[in-house]
RNA sequence: UCCUCGGUAGCUCAACUGGCAGAGCAGCCGGCUGUUAACCGGCGGGUUGUAGGUUCGAGUCCUGCCCGAGGAGCCA
């Protein structure tokens, strides 16, 4: 057998006879001239089959061989205009591994439902793969500039004890006859992290049990928390922007080919460059009356408003100073407003909402323990999270960013279950 | 949890005011040496989500339930 190759580095062997062991993705049958479109999770490249060049097997196989059998084709290399991807192998040996009857996803149209339901074999399709290729650069640009500014990724648990006095948005689960939780998020344990090493993330998935029915909302998702000392709210937003201009830039240089496939226009994502613009949440409210909005200050943005904003910008926008009664009790008060709190989401452009929700967290012992006290949180559930403000408390800030949101917004798709390869969902946990 | 829409062949859909269950694609057979979701000819394919009700007659009308989609709310 000559040379296994990936079709990802196909132009390197122009002239050669390799070998490309894959899946058949579609054919066309000329009668004597076949035409079959093998992917070998690279790539796709077209194989040409012709019966007066090809023994009477391998041709009676290129006939015969379904849509995704698994196969195993050699033939030599050669640029082609007419073949998808600008070469074509001219076939000279196939093996089928695996002959398929009756593939259920054909190249036609589905429905959602059909296709949620055949997900595991969905995944098999271009534009899902391109999704999951994105995804996969997308967490590595998270962890390679973290990693190489600073951060100390230290993971946090995801069974965790009862803290809250509501846990009807939690997933609980039997910890040996006691209720434990899966994690909602990383973050106070990121509080205590930071004591030890400064700045740190943790990166994994999160669970809510919400009965969310909308294109924002898993009940499984993944999320990068990182979590800095001494750093303050506009320090946090600078932090910010820089991350994410990187994840966007990452991608859009390294994945031009699979933006290509999703139709992405890619001029809307290089202006993702700092600084992104910055306006307080008075100002948020203001500019929702100003565009006919029944808004009042006090309020907390819902889905429309949140598009509106973010569609005024030509890049993400950070709103921040929102009014403290709608936000966590962990939020550090604007010593000069206390009506308002040092917290700031980062809205997404095109209208993708929120991907970042973050802020100052409270760094002093006594408002942190008035606020536990305010929101009926149960104290001695707290008292680790305490004893941070009382020994070397520091000012601090840190956010959190939503891979499946980010992933949906520079593919430019509308609905987040496809940027991840087994989506949970309300009512949804197969396969 | 609420609102709206939907469930008919493997898939995507049609079926007028209640009157014979229909097409395209996929599959199978045949044809075609440059196809790009190829094309051309032929063949097979149905418990109309489910349980009741109204009616001479229900895919169609009514009621309950199940499932899905879109949106809202919820959303340390």
């Amino acid at each position: 057998m000559s040379n296994w190759v990936y079709i990802e580095n196909i132009a390197a062997f122009e002239g050669q006879e390799v070998t490309i062991k894959g899946w058949l993705y579609n054919r066309t049958d000329k009668g004597k001239l076949q035409f079959l479109l093998v992917r070998d999770g690279t790539g796709i490249i077209q194989c040409v089959a012709s019966q007066k060049d090809l023994p009477p097997d391998v041709f009676a196989a290129a006939q015969s061989v379904t849509q995704e059998s698994s196969l195993i084709v050699t033939g030599q290399v050669r640029a082609d205009k007419r073949a998808p991807g600008g070469y074509e192998l001219l076939l000279t040996g196939l093996q089928i591994v695996q002959l398929t009857q009756d593939y259920p996803i054909t190249p036609k149209e589905h429905g959602i439902e059909f296709l949620m339901k055949h997900r595991h074999l969905w995944i098999r399709s271009a534009r899902q793969h391109a999704i999951l290729r994105i995804r996969a650069e997308v967490v590595k640009a998270i962890r390679d500039w973290l990693n190489s500014h600073g951060f100390v990724n230290v993971d946090t648990p995801i069974l965790t004890p009862s803290s809250c006095e509501d846990t009807t948005t939690l997933f609980e689960t039997d910890y040996f006859g006691e209720p434990a939780y899966l994690t909602q998020s990383g973050q106070l344990y990121n509080e205590a992290t930071i004591g030890a090493f400064g700045r740190v993330y943790c990166f994994g998935p999160t669970f809510r049990a919400e009965k969310s029915k909308t294109r924002r909302h898993l009940t499984e998702f993944w999320m990068v928390e990182p979590e800095m000392a001494y750093v303050d709210l506009e320090g946090c937003m600078e932090i910010e922007e820089q991350f994410v201009s990187y994840i966007v830039q990452t991608v859009l240089a390294n994945r031009a080919k699979e933006l290509q496939t999703l139709e992405r226009d890619t001029s809307k994502l290089e202006k993702v460059v700092p600084p992104f613009p910055r306006i307080t949440y008075d100002e948020a409210v203001k500019l929702l009356q100003e565009k006919g909005f029944d808004f009042k200050w006090g309020d907390d943005f819902g889905a429309p408003h949140e598009t509106a904003i973010g569609e005024h910008f030509d890049r993400p926008v950070f709103v921040h100073h929102y009014p403290t009664a709608i936000k966590a009790f962990y939020m550090e008060e604007d010593p000069t407003r206390p009506e308002v709190c040092l917290s700031v989401d980062l809205l997404a452009s095109e209208g993708y909402g929120e991907i970042i929700g973050g802020g100052q967290r409270t760094a002093s012992y006594e408002l942190l323990e008035r606020r536990i006290k305010e929101h009926n949180l149960p104290r001695q559930a707290y008292e680790w999270y305490l004893d941070l403000r009382r020994y070397g408390s520091v000012p601090h800030s840190g956010f959190g960013l939503g891979v499946e949101r980010t992933v949906a917004w520079i593919c430019g798709i509308s609905h987040i279950r496809e940027t991840i390869a087994f989506p949970r969902m309300l009512e949804r946990i197969y396969p």
